[in-house]
DNA sequence: AATGAATGAGTATTCATTCAT
DNA sequence: CATGAATGAATACTCATTCAT
């Protein structure tokens, strides 16, 4: 397209740029603020800046594009997540604490938080996807905060603790904290402060498993 | 009124004054399993055995009924909870460990539970009530952990701690094992057992918090 | 009924005044506000002081209500309009005014003008009522001024009229201002005195009528 | 596109820009058989030859149709036609016969003289609308009345009249002639000839302002 | 690739009508 | 006679989806 178009026609410029992560970006925001149901794709489009047929060409079904955003926006960032854990070598105390830190850093404090509180919200009406999240992004998590946990017992560190169900414990503050901020936080409950409320809880955790 | 009248007529049998709650309660069900904006109100009066029009009769509109739900379903039985708390007598490190059992039988294992994630999921939908929600439960509830902490202070069984965020981490658990069962346990994803769940908890919990 | 039952149960009372013309009444006024399609049957009987099952006591329908308003309400009066009209032996100029005078206060004046703009804006929705009211009523109204023009011009005071057309004009002022007092009046609109009006008009016809 | 592709797909032929007014042309057609609340919106759509969802794309709702109506399909006739009226050079006597023929003409003759049957059956729903239709119609139509009777006295010709309510005298018999066509001339009600009518109402009218 | 006009199935809500009391 | 709770058909309005351009 000439330079001469692009003066004439700066609509048709944008679009290069429309990619479909960019729709997803927009869609998230608005499922996460309003829910699966009650957020119109017309909405979606123009947040995106888009036309709400474009919004068809990159995905079949409003339901397809909740499932893209599940699967392409949140497993591909939690495996990256679950790689920067493998490798630690201090103490496993230390471990719980980063592993804590990390999972809010690259996740919580970002719009992917949002994400919890659609699968929570929707897990009912998309069983399926319901499952995956479940397979591919549950239990990785928590059999992350399993090896953490079973490396502290094994070097002596931790108690010996049941495993299937003291992951979900550990995990459990840092999903409330993300479902706050994208629930009540917005509706002029008093905040909390991440960093000193993340601090108390890992404080608490090791302390208690600590032996 | 003979009994065969009874079995012609059963639609006569049905009392005013106890409408309302069968119908909060049928709707309760609903939303829980769908969310608000999925859950139809044909539905709604099927599941109760009434006609769509009934619903109306007791309720302005779906927004109205929803909100009903919410104030008439759950503050009472949370004020019920909370006087219960007043006046124990043994430990704190006890006090906490009934709090949580006490929370989880009263509300977390019945259908109420299911209140937390609509509010969760419809906190953005319903700003006023989400406001209402929080001061009247939210509030409360972390304020008895906030006194029971408080207590274990001053009596020297728990280290001096911070009053704001720590109530949340108590309750963060419970109230994930609330959702997850409204939600991915509805998905074929594997069981928790509530009791040592629970178990672990608090004792993960009272550790944490004691000198 | 005892004079204590009425202290006790004053509720029974007032049945034995509400008979089906008080019921009538109350529809024809708010038919004549909202329009027949816009009334609901509670608030007519909400202004009646009865339960909406006691219309049904006394009008098969909403349709048979709306009939009867108009063949009970509009003809006894009309025809008592009529006969007034009869014995009349002054000049037919004074006949004409008088005709206008007396059609204004017997039914113009009072909320019985409010059937006049039911039937022109619910004539194609009821056309046998439309075909009563236009035979029994209009057709006879129109034959009243028919006569007396005819009476003028058989007396020598009027000049010969064409006599199908003539009356609807000699009326139309008369039903114009019944329609505007229950439709523009109600809306800020600027008043009309209504003497004043049926004088010019009862003035300028006269003059038009006479050789 | 070829002849047969319009046969095709008929659906795409059809002018975005003409669309607002065939609707609203449909509509009023329906609003004036039936009345605004009789009408369904379905019908609109049907005669419209478009789907119901069209309707809410150039119109916000039912009410907005109606008040789209009434505002874009008379006050730009009416405007045009008080515009003819401004330069006429004769006697004032014939002046008032063609203010009436031509207003018969451009618009009671017309559909649009449905309009003011619906003015008058719906004011007291729409009371904003009947407010606008009051200041923007009724009294533009008035005012020429009155300044064509102000000329014929002015000039000598008439009697000094009452300008207040004598225009509407002027108007009631042209606006009931309108009425009637569009209620009990549907009903099989004997029908009127408007030329004879409204030259027997200019002729009365006439010779009751002359001097 | 992108548009946006058009669609029509779907849903909340209303209200005339019924009927056991 | 009178009630008013219950009904369900009717209808305004929404929104995901399609498709000619």
């Amino acid at each position: 397209m000439s330079v001469l178009a692009k003066v004439i026609e700066p609509r048709w410029e944008r679009r290069k740029d429309a990619r479909p992560s960019e729709l997803a970006s927009a869609a998230l925001e608005l499922f996460v603020e309003r829910g699966f149901a009650a957020t119109r794709l017309d909405d979606v489009a123009k947040r995106a800046g888009v036309s709400k047929g474009t919004l068809y060409l990159y995905f079949d079904s409003k339901d397809e594009l909740f499932k893209a955003i599940v699967r392409e926006g949140i497993v591909p960032r939690f495996v990256e997540f679950e790689e920067r854990m493998r490798s630690y070598e201090g103490s496993s105390a230390d471990l719980m604490r980063l592993l804590v830190k990390t999972w809010w850093q690259k996740i919580g404090a970002t719009k992917l938080a949002g994400i919890s509180k659609l699968m929570i919200s929707e897990a009912g009406n998309f069983p399926e996807l319901a499952k995956f999240y479940h397979d591919e992004v549950i239990v990785r998590g928590l059999a992350i905060f399993k090896v953490a946990i079973q490396r502290g017992i094994d070097s002596g560190e931790f108690r010996p603790m049941e495993l299937e169900h003291t992951p979900h414990i550990c995990a459990a503050p840092v999903l409330m904290l993300m479902l706050w901020r994208n629930s009540f936080d917005l509706c002029g409950a008093q905040g909390m402060d991440p960093e000193t409320y993340l601090d108390i809880h890992t404080d608490l955790l090791v302390r208690g498993l600590l032996k």
